[in-house]
DNA sequence: GGTGTAGGTTTCCTTTAGGAAACCAGTTTC
DNA sequence: GAAACTGGTTTCCTAAAGGAAACCTACACC
C-alpha cells in the first residue's frame, strides 16, 4: 500500500539524514580518534599527541578547536608550572562512546576475521 | 598497583587499534553513506545516485568498489534489458549495522538538541 | 643567560579527495 | 538509424586535508 511505502522512505531519509550530521561532526581523519582517546581518561596536549598515533600538533590543535566548537570537548588551562591544558569530554562528548564503542567492537571482530582468513592462505 | 595500570594500557590500545581498523575500512565522504542506503534494501546503482544526495557517478563506483574487495558489498549484473546491476550488503557487510544506528541515534539526538538550542536564541 | 618543557602557531609543501562533464558500450524502442 | 536508458570510465581540474619543520611564548631550573 501506498500509505506504508511512504513511511517507509520517511525512515529512511530521516535516517540517512542522521548518519550524515553525524559524520559532518566527526569528519577528517582524526576526531573519532581524539574521542576514542578522551573517553577513557581526560588528557594533556602532549598525552593525546602520544597516545594517538601518527598525528601532529596542528593537526591536534585544530581538532580540538573543532571539537570544543561542538561541544564535545573541554579545555582547561591549569594553574601549574610550567601550564599544562588538559582536554576532557564534556557529557555530551560522552554521549558518542556507544558509536565509538561499536566501532571498537567491528573492529576487533574485522581484526580477527582478517587473521584467520590469512592463515588460511 | 603496576599490573593494573599496564592492563589498562592495553585495554586501551586494542581499543584505539580497533577504532582504527574500523575507519580505515570506512573513510572517506561516502561508504557510511553507502553502507547506511543498502542497510535497507539492495539497490541498483542509479537507485544509490538519486537516494545518496550529493554523490558522482565516479564517486559511487569507486567507493562500491572497494566496499567490494573488503568483502561488505556483492556486486550483480542481472540478465534484464537493458542490463541491471544490483549491489547488495553481504552478511559480513549486514554486521556493520549497529555502528550505523548507533551513528544515526546519535544524529537525531544532536539535530532534536541543536534545535532546541537556536530556538532558545 | 643557556637549556628544557608545555602548548601551541605559522609556513610551506604534497597528496588526496572529490566534483563536472564528456565519453562509451550494449541494448531497446521508435 | 536516431534517441534513450543503464552502468559505468576517463579526463581534467580545484579545494581541502594533512605532514614536516621552524618558530614562538611563558616559565623554571641551574
Amino acid at each position: 500500500m501506498a500509505e506504508k511505502e511512504n513511511l517507509d522512505k520517511a525512515v529512511c531519509s530521516v535516517h540517512h539524514m542522521a548518519v550524515r550530521d553525524t559524520m559532518d561532526i566527526l569528519n577528517g581523519k582524526w576526531k573519532i580518534r581524539i574521542i576514542a582517546s578522551l573517553s577513557f581518561h581526560k588528557k594533556r596536549f602532549m598525552e593525546l599527541i602520544a597516545d594517538i598515533d601518527g598525528i601532529a600538533a596542528k593537526m591536534l590543535s585544530k581538532e580540538l578547536q573543532e571539537l570544543e566548537m561542538n561541544g564535545l570537548v573541554t579545555r582547561s588551562v591549569l594553574n601549574t608550572k610550567p601550564i599544562t591544558v588538559e582536554y576532557e569530554l564534556t557529557p555530551y562528548g560522552h554521549t558518542l562512546k556507544p558509536v565509538i564503542n561499536e566501532m571498537a567492537a567491528w573492529g576487533m571482530k574485522h581484526r580477527k576475521k582478517v587473521m584467520k582468513g590469512s592463515a588460511l592462505k
